[in-house]
DNA sequence: CTGAAAGCGCTAACAT
DNA sequence: ATGTTAGCGCTTTCAG
């Protein structure tokens, strides 16, 4: 591999003149610098990215660390983020983290290892503890899609509004003209979008009796196991909202079993909008959740951090959307 | 940040000893390993990654060239090559091309210049002549999931067994009674599941007329045309096969959409198996590519490369089987 | 405008 | 068993 030896010895200059033509600096003339770059295209000089770091202290790598990039709900946050960041001459490491707290930590260190300079975490790849003592040795960290309550308060946080989400979700039943309604969320992790959506209904003068409140957990099998149970409650609810897309194929699943019929016994809404949930029938009505402009959030805190710059406000909260499907209808006799 | 001068300094020896020490070489006293050690801890000594690789000339990096992570099939396989790489101590650099050529040139550059140990290079993801002049140069690179006709014949390759593939799904609809199938398929890229498919009916002394084969491009929409073009058919089939699992989402929408019931009027299948296969409904009947046996393929291969072992079959072809779910049955009349 | 020299943190011959 | 020395390829003062 040709180094900036080579092109000094060929043109017969110093290094320290061909750093200067090949890196755009001021101090180097027009022919000198014309000299240098046609003998680096010749011998086909390629720089060492990995020299060059060494000696700036930069790497242009950042680390993104996620539970699993096999949840549909990432892949889309991830790619956005590696559009912006290469736009930026970025790169990204990935981690998938499997929920499993160790191996967040020992992916954390070969991070550090590695001179990241700065790591997006993505909601509950990691322990709070593990970052946060990284974050306080001067690691430029942002978390990312961030639900847990014990948010700590100083580190830059990027993430979807979920309350207002629970909110959106909550008057789009209320405004097809539904009053008996229940959730399935996954607490605690998922408690902001109860509160919005519970806040709503209780505007409107509605209460959610404790068995209309299902607890799941993310994926379908829970959302269909809740749905049973939601289904065999003497009075069924007319409307059905699931804090994850994921968990409402599985209500999906489970209202079809039962013979019913989505959306005219029971509507059902979800919360995400992940791809396939376009191409599932009836397709899901659903809150979206702006991926690619969290990606642009949260890169935007980690870069002000790896810069410098004036942080101004540390958290960025991302507005959701209704986005209305076929799943939802008016209640049958409403 | 502390350095390996810090603990030698510390500890009153050499940095030789301290790097013998440290990465568990031999010639150390038992007594000196434990004091550096002790003292590597004490002062929270990590090793910088970066001034190693540069001195080793190995990064224990790899790049994962993929068209677009938040394709459904994409994830999964990159998953499990993020988690067998990681047991082996790499860590996996993300590049989205987008099917872009000119994105996958630059990114390759980057990559280079990275001193990454190898590459993986999924489906469409770069040009043949890009990566082919790398590969030529030294770096390690193994096609994944390749299905291009024109496979340059030296560079190893880990990919499903798609005639197979093609094979297997022509077999069920076969031992189910259909005699009269359609396919849907993203020519020229997947002619193989195709020419699987028709090899088996040929046997069976069925053969398919020109306007039983759409054309399609993996996306769902264009699966919902195709269909729409096969139904309309003086002589509609009773089976279809779609060579994507998102081809398939699309031809059941449209079948629907025709007030016809799967799989009751139209039995369909698909190839890929991507997670969200099993929760929409019906769940889709389809062909499986193992993805982490891709995976693991992918990287043996790569590995082998790298560590220059003996590179014995340079093709992997990793087995498809089939999944039977329920949008398949026998045809209403057979 | 150009060059010499030191250094980023670690590894690897080659002594001792 | 331990130390000396010379790199890896690039950037960056500081002189000229």
């Amino acid at each position: 591999m040709a180094t900036m030896d080579d092109i000094a010895k060929a043109v017969g200059v110093s290094k320290t003149t061909v750093t200067n033509a090949l890196t755009g600096k001021t101090n180097v003339s027009d022919a000198m610098r014309q000299r240098i770059l046609k003998c680096a295209q010749e011998i086909g000089y390629r720089p060492n990215a990995l020299a060059r770091s060494l000696a700036q202290g930069k790497t242009f790598t950042i680390g993104l660390m996620l539970p699993s990039i096999a949840n549909p709900f990432y892949p889309e946050v991830a790619e956005a983020i590696e559009d912006i960041a290469r736009e930026a001459e970025y790169q990204i490491l990935l981690c998938n983290t499997h929920k499993n707290v160790a191996l967040g930590r020992q992916y954390i260190e070969r991070l550090m290892s590695r001179w990241v300079d700065g790591c997006i975490i993505m909601e509950e790849s990691m322990d709070t503890a593990d970052f946060l003592q990284r974050f306080q040795q001067g690691l430029p960290i942002v978390l990312c899609d961030w639900q847990r309550q014990e948010t700590p308060s100083n580190v830059p946080l990027a993430v979807g509004d979920f309350f207002q989400a629970g909110a959106l979700a909550a008057q789009h039943l209320l405004d097809l003209g539904h009053r008996h309604v229940a959730v399935i969320v996954d607490e605690p992790g998922q408690a902001l979008r109860l509160q919005g959506f519970c806040s709503v209904l209780q505007k409107a003068g509605i209460s959610l009796s404790r068995e209309m409140i299902q607890q799941g957990h993310s994926m379908p099998e829970s959302g269909y196991q809740a749905t049973k149970k939601l289904l065999a409650h003497p009075v069924q609810p007319t409307a059905i909202f699931a804090t994850t897309d994921l968990m409402a194929f599985g209500a999906l699943d489970a209202i079809i079993d039962e013979g019913l019929n989505v959306p005219h016994d029971i509507s059902l809404i979800g919360l995400d909008d992940i791809m396939v949930s376009t191409y599932i029938r009836p397709a899901l009505t659903t809150v979206n959740i702006p991926k690619e402009q969290l990606a642009r959030e949260a890169l935007t805190l980690l870069f002000s951090q790896i810069n410098g710059d004036q942080k101004d406000p540390i958290t960025r909260l991302v507005e959701p959307f209704l986005m209305v499907r076929q799943s939802t209808a008016p209640p049958r006799n409403g």
